[in-house]
DNA sequence: TCTGGGGTCCTAGGACCC
DNA sequence: TCTGGGGTCCTAGGACCC
């Protein structure tokens, strides 16, 4: 038996733990830059905003009206995120961190001594008490009814946000009011075909004919129907995995068209690439980088190109991977284009370990290259940083604003909060 | 003027090999 | 006159997730 705990509107109830003053206010979170709504209360639900609206387009209604609303602040939800989960894993035999704030419990054992809907309540409890944030708890069989019971457990008041799908009669109650792009794995575009053929609910989708699904749609889909079925094809996955590929990538505060510029960001976004793979103990063989304009902007003649190049040596050195954007970007930019994204993108990685070395070609980074990069990787950790390399860019014209940010604070001794 | 970022998996099609 | 077939590997792009 698995449960999925959900926090409820995340961010925004992040924001709230250290805000009581905001309890029953709407909230929005938006995203980078602040472009577009990332997360928001049952507040700012009935006020008529939606996910992913852009945020210059409400704004002066949603404030008027006494709207609250934060730039994200990453700093602090992933640290509310990790005390969320400690609890999570001393209440399960087995957890996996599914995102930031949800997770899969393995329930096997604790139904043999206590009530699952009982064990719902008491994590729901626990996490508001200790953390302050709201969750809702989904059980049964499979990950994807533990889905569908979450689904059940916000749509539906009356169940104190926890559905315990256990009982096969239950589950066939929910599966029958339940919409088919509700279900985990189904994404718009599935649900349109879905909807094309006469499926509408979740039920109706147990009742197609599994080999039939296969061939007119793919093996996922029939995945998804046995896993609705209460057959068990998705596992826990409770071990870290290591990472296949690494992105950086960021939509830039103004449109550039200068390659300078563009150098600039690609060279920050390749460092920051290079400590997350130096952090996973890896080395990457195939460096990508992209550019593009902004597709919104129907009047400007687009541009979008991305171009990979191979190490011959694999490496995580932050110079190597800044050399490599770079003649990347070389490579793909045209003038006169107004970009607004650029990326990066790291793969095909090897065990820092174990490296095997190019044949015929002897350089490769030294022990003291190595210890270079892990000396600056440790300073940017303390608050002595950070130590950065001139092609970063110091002014960062390009650099994403968020102007509306909350303090960090349980991450910076400054921004600690103060009780009055 | 202003529309996010970071992942995974699957598939189709081309290059290449024997 | 008539010019195959089966396999692997790689890449780009699509769909999905949060």
């Amino acid at each position: 038996m698995f449960a999925l705990v959900d926090c409820n509107s995340f961010y925004a109830s992040c924001e709230r733990v250290f805000r009581p003053d905001l309890k029953s206010k709407p909230i929005v979170v938006l995203s980078n830059n602040d472009g577009c709504v990332v997360a928001l209360t049952k507040e700012a639900k009935e006020m008529g905003i939606k996910m992913c609206d852009p945020w210059f387009e409400i704004e002066k209604e949603y404030t008027k009206k006494g709207g609250v609303v934060f730039s994200s602040n990453y700093e602090l939800y992933a640290d509310i995120s990790s005390r969320v989960m400690d609890i999570l894993e001393q209440l399960a035999p087995r957890l996996e961190v599914y995102s930031i704030d949800e997770a899969f419990l393995d329930l096997s054992g604790v139904n043999n001594c206590m009530d699952l809907y009982d064990f719902g309540i008491d994590c729901q409890q626990k996490i508001l008490k200790w953390i302050g944030v709201p969750v809702r708890v989904g059980i049964g069989p499979t990950k994807t009814l533990a889905k569908i019971a979450s689904y059940g457990a916000k749509k539906y008041p009356a169940t104190n946000g926890v559905v315990d799908l256990s009982d096969k009669k239950r589950q066939e109650r929910l599966l029958k009011i339940t919409p088919i792009g509700e279900i985990w794995g189904v994404g718009r575009r599935l649900e349109k075909h879905l909807n094309a053929i006469g499926i509408r609910n979740a039920y109706e989708l147990t009742q197609l004919d599994i080999s039939y699904v296969r061939k007119r749609f793919n093996i996922v889909l029939a995945k998804t129907i046995r896993e609705l079925k209460g057959e068990i094809c998705i596992d826990l996955e409770d071990q870290p995995i290591t990472k296949k590929q690494i992105v950086v990538s960021r939509t830039f505060s103004q449109r550039v068209t200068n390659q300078d510029l563009l150098n600039e960001a690609v060279s920050d976004y390749a460092a920051r690439a290079g400590v997350k793979l130096r952090r996973e103990k890896q080395v990457c063989k195939l460096l990508s980088v992209f550019i593009r304009t902004n597709p919104f902007r129907k009047q400007d003649t687009q541009h979008r190109q991305m171009i990979s190049i191979p190490f011959i040596n694999p490496t995580n050195d932050s110079r190597d991977l800044m050399y490599g954007a770079r003649m990347a970007m070389k490579k793909i930019f045209k003038p006169n284009f107004q970009y607004n994204k650029a990326g990066i993108m790291l793969s095909d990685f090897y065990d820092e370990e174990v490296l095997q070395l190019d044949l015929f070609k002897s350089e490769h980074r030294s022990y003291i290259d190595k210890n270079l990069m892990k000396t600056i990787d440790r300073i940017n950790k303390t608050s002595n940083g950070p130590v950065t390399f001139l092609s970063q860019g110091i002014k960062k014209e390009w650099s994403m604003k968020r102007e509306l940010q909350s303090p960090k604070y349980t991450t910076n001794w400054n921004q600690l909060p103060r009780a009055n």
